[in-house]
DNA sequence: CGGTCAAAATAACGACGTTATAGGACGAAT
DNA sequence: ATTCGTCCTATAACGTCGTTATTTTGACCG
């Protein structure tokens, strides 16, 4: 075991094993001891920079909630609210199929660790409105707005037209990764994206101009990444790996 | 501990002993000590009724799935396919609220068990149609097809029509049950219903029909429990517990 | 009445999260 | 420069989990 003093790299050091373990092995591999023995650290590290694994959990679901938060940042906002908002749940089904066990630590029922229960408490009492997930939903919020804003969608509650966005990708992507949609084939194009055609335009917008805007979204799926950052990597030759 | 012999019914009582554990504690109280305890019997004949703690887990959601199954086939077959439908949302919310962990073991994604892996597996490869979950599902695409016989929506594949309708559906389930819709306050209202009525128009319906048959799905939400047995059994004087 | 065999209860094993204990490296004070 | 005090770390230990091995019990049959 090292012995490496500075704990601020420590505590990320451990987010990031875990992280990586989470996505491995699945969540059964989440333990302290093989977290700790991956980061090189022993296993009393973990009970000195966290509380215990609960607190390891609950930050690892930050650090994604934050990387939902940098990846909602880098999403161009472009004069097509309906086409953005369609960007934006791409984005979120890629960061899930990423990594989807810490998406379901994320946003799944089971609660290791009573994250999100106490976290959720807070926000009915509107006290946390910094918390991770709070500025997820914030994102999508506004951007339900500024469907509204564009004369897109009837005039709503900017909160309910998010909740029915949220509900209806969040659960597909949700079945998707259970792979209950493996026998349909490309169950993006035929699932997700009508779904989107048919929502949109059951709140409003009229069918040529919502399956416009979500070909348009759905155009960077073909060059598998070539967003922002990603494209300018791109123009460089690809150094062996 | 009782030296019950009789193993047919033990199967039973150990299942049921374990979802009511699981309804009232959460999947941490799912121990093969406390669940045999609990049903008076001795820690190993959980292993030897089932092959383990993963078997009776998978026992467990098959019975969830079976309980789903029983509910749909009480469920009406009316004129209004629309309504029927949403019929059938709606009770699938109410078995999911009434044991939400049962839910996640069903239909979330931490497979406690390898359970549904190995399920949607032997589905890829058409072997077990017989399978529960496949027999929900099934009831859903045949919901969907009657959408499309009835003339109430587009012409459409009925398992992307099926899977769309299951995607919104159990997100919104997910979220609501997760607590994210807890600052909304009626949300079946707010966000269930609308976004069905979104759907069906999308799907192609006309918004007049689609609210109404969403509001008549929903009428039998204002008297708590009012279907078939239940009803009939609340003309019966209700005797002391 | 005793022998045989299956099934159940109990004890034991490895692994987990967590906690207690012991050891060793720095900074400060003399 | 030495020594003491104070963390931080590594190691060992504890209770509990799923699971397995061992023993005990009880029923059936000659």
């Amino acid at each position: 075991m090292a012995t490496l003093r500075e704990s601020p790299q420590i505590r990320s050091k451990l987010i990031n094993t875990a992280t990586r373990l989470l996505a491995q092995q699945g969540p059964s591999a989440i333990q302290a001891r093989a977290i700790a023995k991956e980061a090189g650290v022993s296993t009393m590290v973990v009970y000195s920079t966290f509380g215990g694994m609960p607190d390891l959990l609950r930050a690892v679901a930050d650090a994604g909630y934050r990387a939902l938060v940098a990846a909602f940042d880098e999403m161009p906002r472009t004069d097509d609210a309906v086409a953005d908002i369609f960007r934006m749940a791409l984005a979120y089904r890629a960061i899930a199929r990423a990594n989807p066990h810490l998406y379901d630590l994320m946003f799944g029922l089971s609660t290791r660790g009573q994250y999100r229960a106490i976290e959720l408490e807070a926000a009915a009492n509107r006290d946390a409105e910094s918390a991770p997930y709070q500025l997820t939903y914030g994102y999508l919020v506004k951007a339900a707005a500024r469907l509204v804003e564009a004369g897109r969608v009837r005039a709503d509650d900017p909160e309910v037209i998010a909740a029915q966005l949220w509900s209806y990708v969040h659960g597909f992507i949700s079945l998707e990764l259970s792979g209950y949609f493996a026998h349909l084939g490309d169950c993006v194009h035929k699932v997700l994206l009508p779904l989107g055609i048919n929502m949109v335009v059951g709140l409003g917008d009229t069918p040529a101009a919502a399956t416009a805007s979500v070909a348009a979204a759905a155009e960077a799926l073909k060059p598998p990444a070539n967003t922002t950052a990603a494209a300018r990597r791109k123009t460089r030759a690809k150094p062996a790996a």
